[in-house]
RNA sequence: GUGAGUGUAGCUCAACGGUUAGAGCACUGGACUGUGGCUCCAGGGGUUGAGGGUUCAAAUCCCUUCACUCACCCCA
């Protein structure tokens, strides 16, 4: 029986894989550029930590986790992380970075998981960029994050995504609102779909951007979020407003977005395109103020973002090649003895920076010729038992078909001054 | 977890229940005895996802199972 990867888990094969390394070298010059530092954080953590900070009810902790016991006496639960904020926080009022300095911003790029069906966009092991700026609350952070994010887009070259904001409230406002939905539902849940009412006791919310034409319409006159903000909310959120708009960055209201993890309050965004099919968001984070209390630190805001790398690759439809640079020259062989002679020269050309590649078994030579000319190789260097007689070897040309001899003293220095032009 | 769709050569796909399951691309060789792209010719490559059933006869129909895809749920 073949061994196959496990469901939802997916290579990624030479042809791709330079688009991701491309990316991941963007990600690091703008975030840098931003001062954001990287973090690297374990991919295990203690299960406690994401049923704690994400939310005892949400999906992800109750059916999405890859969870098991660890082999200590104990049997302590661990979990394959399913986002990337948790462990950030955890990491930084673990090592008490804000005793030191309480503004930090890092940012981080590596795989998650999440037990769910697999569909177009959604794996069980996907990739995600995510920063956070730990240590202010205020709206110019939000702001400097939502930038960061819109200045990495155009970066890659990634048109066609639209921002979506809302607000989600405090403490003191959100749960008012709540109430107050609550209320509204309850008089019109004859409308809803079997879905929203289950919906209504455990996230309201949820009600609101139900794609169901019928909740729409029942929805439609039901109170915004955007209505029920105390002061400092609605202060907060009209500076987060009138800063994009003077920084140019285009969104849409949207009162009815809902995030799926409990720690978002206040300003809450997602970046969606409508080329990614259902799963449509390419990136979405917002404030969790709450976060770094819950996990035992000071009181400290935050406000960050992930981004999935497997969706953003989607939608760049590899417009550029990222493939690396091809030999420039391809080691035609004919001959064993000729084979002989060339593995060292290659090594030694090798070690002085000259890109060599050299046919690996014994093929006709019209094939040797194929293959360099998929590699694109510019120059050819073919060697029989002929050119080793004569103490030469033909050094042919591809893009003029020109062919010359040269001594096989002098192959070395003629491919590095090829090199150099 | 639920629903639908699809599984045939390395890839993209054909084949009314009826000869030996084909084509294009790719690969290998030849035309060009040791020279690439274009052209022409030839060749290799398949347990038709797996297992069972119906039938004189199954890639084709039925059942089971597995895989993949898309959608729901939910989310990056």
């Amino acid at each position: 029986m073949k061994i196959t990867s496990i469901k939802g888990f997916s290579d990624i094969f030479p042809g791709e894989v330079e688009t991701w390394q491309w990316v991941e070298q963007k990600v690091r010059e703008i975030f840098t550029f931003y001062n954001f530092a990287e973090i690297r954080i374990p991919i295990v953590e203690k299960t406690e930590l994401f049923s704690r900070s994400l939310g005892e009810t949400t999906d992800i902790v109750e059916k999405e986790m890859y969870t098991f016991a660890d082999q200590d006496a104990k049997g302590t639960l661990l979990t394959l992380r399913p986002e990337g904020t948790a462990g950030v926080v955890r990491a930084y009022v673990e090592s008490e970075m804000f005793k030191i300095e309480a503004v930090r911003k890092l940012y981080y790029l590596g795989p998650m998981f999440r037990r769910e069906r697999p569909q177009k966009g959604r794996l069980r092991q996907f990739h995600q960029i995510g920063a956070e700026a730990l240590g202010r609350s205020d709206a110019f952070i939000d702001v400097e994050v939502l930038l960061l994010l819109s200045d990495f887009f155009s970066s890659v070259g990634l048109e066609g995504a639209e921002l979506q904001l809302n607000s989600l409230g405090c403490e003191q406002c959100r749960p008012k609102y709540r109430e107050r939905l609550l209320d509204f539902l309850k008089d019109h849940d004859v409308g809803l779909c079997g879905n929203c009412r289950r919906r209504m006791d455990r996230n309201p919310l949820r009600v609101l951007d139900c794609k169901e034409p019928g909740c729409g319409e029942e929805t439609k006159n039901a109170p915004s979020i955007l209505d029920s903000l105390c002061d400092p909310c609605r202060e907060h959120f009209d500076l987060v407003q009138r800063l994009l708009w003077q920084a140019d960055v285009r969104y849409d209201l949207n009162s009815r977005m809902v995030r799926g993890l409990d720690y978002y309050c206040r300003t809450t965004f997602e970046w969606k395109s409508s080329q990614l099919g259902s799963q449509s968001a390419i990136a979405a984070g917002g404030r969790y103020d709450g976060l770094v209390q819950e996990l035992g630190g000071p009181a400290i805001a935050g406000v960050g973002f992930a981004m999935g790398i497997e969706r953003l690759i989607m939608l760049l439809r590899m417009k550029e090649n990222h493939a690396p640079a091809g030999p420039l020259v391809y080691v035609a062989w004919v001959s064993e003895k000729a084979r002989g002679w060339a593995f060292p020269v290659v090594h030694r050309l090798r070690r002085q920076g000259v890109l060599v590649e050299m046919e690996g078994e014994a093929r006709s030579l019209k094939s040797q010729m194929r293959r360099a000319d998929k590699l694109r190789a510019p120059l050819v260097l073919i060697l029989g038992d002929d050119e080793l007689d004569k103490g030469i070897a033909l050094l042919r040309d591809m893009t003029n078909k020109q062919q010359e001899e040269i001594s096989l003293e002098k192959v070395e220095e003629v491919l590095m001054l090829r090199k150099a032009n």
